[in-house]
DNA sequence: TATGAATGAGGTTTCATTCAT
DNA sequence: TATGAATGAAACCTCATTCAT
């Protein structure tokens, strides 16, 4: 629990005016077993496991991307590892723990990515188009996480996990929206909404054209970006 | 599968230039388990019967979208409706197949509703954004609709009935675009990736705000159009 | 019950010796539901209903013959007919009880034959022979019923109707081969066992080349015989 | 798989111009779950599980032989060893790949005692008696596994695995026939019909006096390979 | 740390049989 | 006579989790 209050702590970093979405939202997603609770008691991983740890990540990761969360059992991603069951318990509490962890993690890797791509730029819909586009290659770069995010949004048992995500990426918009329309550059129209717009045109345009027709992110990323300026109310240069 | 392929029937209806997706897909989608073939080589169903066959698919409708297809058991869905487990199978050939009706029953009504709205506009852009607009108020009046299409849309199993729903109402828009861009009322690009855009804009917004947040569907439907007005680059009266 | 009493009734005709294998074993074969009650209390059928009881039958023998008894279901059955599920339990007290009523009524008409190719004939070892080849003519012409034959022997349920019949038809060859003996035609050796081998060896041999290989039974029949002669011990002409 | 075809690798020592059955056949016997692969791919069992898995085996044959496979369910299995009903499918991928596996396994160990009765004789004849007598003695030590035999050859499923060991047995004979009809000292007739003969014989004689009226196995043994060798056409010493 | 073994509830599906109409 | 509907026990199988070693 502990660690996966660690796992996405980088989120708030740097946020002023973030949503109070408070930790209750977390703690409901993580059940309290003796396994947790002795994780949380500080244990410390030797080199060997810390990468043996990693390595069930990653093949979890895949795993689940692949086939789903529910159609992959932890025998499934044990035996890629080629370790046994019991390892798998020793690492992480249960199945949707480890689920959670990679789900946040991903978020926040997601976030660094954005705030990288934006962080020499002034102008606040530059700002807004550049996060666009680390978003879309974020997400050409990471296939498997992408699809964990579309999965976890549709489960009620991660829902949660995802909103915070999702409203920790949506309010670094809104300041971004706010401090357009302060400075007249665009209508002035709620910025939340229109932070969502933009989230789902980057969401389902990624899905389409980078991961099921596998085309070039770049063209990808321009095509969202100019959507969604114009549809925050940039005057077109036509 | 007979019973399946008219259930998508109207997905079709006076579609030109439609994109074949032929039926292959949906043949993959359907096993042909002796129970379907049964099914579907003309088996009458009393009135009774299809009262049953009726409380099923809206219990389990609602079961689907609220806890989940994978945490709703078949045992859940019966129960619900006071039957034994041995009447789920007198009327669907498994709990897979039942997804896969209620969700093409589902695009089929949505469909039918946009075209309807849309059926007595001439002008291209009104036509996008009415259509925009009958898509948000139907995803508010079908909560349980809406999840599992998002669901759906996430599963490995069900991605290609997804595809084919998502398909038909894309390619009515991309000939609404084209009218607009040969029109001059647009400036000249792809239409299918705008397409998808604006199914993205109205898919994450209607989510946000009315399921979630629970606001008037009016407001969202306003603001959706709006944005994928701006999107597809309607220079703005303001 | 009385029905299946009937059904086997013809094995005994002519049989001087048979062993006495009562019908206490039959009784067993059939359990005494309300309806055997109602059965045996001599409904007569419409000619309608000889009709459809018949199409029941034969139907219902290909499928145990193709798919096996424990593989064919009742739903099976009457769905190839055609007509719904209480007809079956309105001529048949059960699926088992239809078997075994299929299975007697096989072994009548496969000794039937038997008898009809030996009438003519005087010669101990003649009627063995033409006993054994009518048996290979008869397998070949009703494959279904031979392979009803086969499963049958080796259920714990059918076992019981299956010694019934086979005894028949081992007396009869026994009785054949008491005469031989008699008049010092073959050497006196356990004449009941030789009548098994020589079951073996037509049902072996038949199964797989007339069965399997799908040879023409004339050769079968002929090598069936010479052997059998061989084995019982004949002096072969060289 | 690979487990199941070294359970019968031994059917093939030393067998020279035998039929090419080919693995096709035992492939589509053997269905390729995630399970097998993981069964395959060099699963070690400790001490503890080898004797598990043997409980099982040694049960689940005298159950199966007893009610039958069909009425012998996978809880009857585990119920009498006294084990959860997991640990079935922890040693065995399914029930029916399982009795296959027995099933093999009593083919190979019946060729083998074939084999060591007749390793030190050299004429054919007196191999082929050797060869009927110790089947004779196998099946009369062996009820279960006998029966096992016998219900297998009349199951759609089961029927491939049970003509490649069949047909091993028949490829034996037909071996020493020739030899026989080459030294002059039989017919020349069709060794392959010759064997099924045989086949035939020997089971279903042992079968009625050793299994049924559990006489002795000697006096069985006699009688049939007497039969068989006159069969075969061996001039009686009268 | 790590493993193989074990658990047992729960999942989907089948099916012989009965019943109301 | 006949049907569609219903039953409910029982079948096979899966899997997250725990435990002894």
């Amino acid at each position: 629990m502990v660690a996966s209050r660690r796992a996405i702590a980088g989120l708030g970093d740097g946020l002023i005016g973030a949503p109070a979405f408070g930790w209750q939202l977390l703690d409901r997603l993580v059940k309290k077993s003796a396994t947790v609770r002795a994780m949380s008691t500080g244990r410390r991983l030797t080199p060997r496991g810390e990468e043996r740890r990693a390595q069930l990540i990653a093949h979890a990761t895949r795993l689940f991307a692949t086939k789903g969360y529910h159609s992959c059992s932890v025998a499934d991603i044990v035996e890629g590892v080629g370790v046994g069951k019991g390892v798998f318990y020793w690492y992480f509490p249960s199945k949707e723990e480890l689920f959670v962890e990679i789900l946040m993690a991903a978020q926040t890797d997601m976030r660094r990515r954005q705030q990288r791509e934006i962080a020499d730029l002034d102008d606040p819909l530059d700002r807004i188009a550049a996060g666009v586009r680390a978003s879309v290659y974020w997400s050409a770069e990471h296939r498997d996480l992408f699809h964990l995010f579309e999965f976890a949004a549709t489960d009620e048992t991660f829902a949660d996990a995802v909103r915070i995500g999702r409203n920790t990426i949506i309010s670094d918009v809104v300041r971004h929206l706010n401090a357009a329309i302060a400075g007249g550059r665009i209508p002035d129209r709620d910025p939340e909404k229109l932070a969502h717009a933009i989230l789902g045109v980057s969401t389902l345009v990624t899905l389409e054209y980078v991961h099921h027709q596998g085309g070039p992110p770049e063209d990808v990323a321009d095509m969202v970006a100019d959507f969604c300026l114009g549809g925050i109310g940039v005057s077109q240069p036509s």
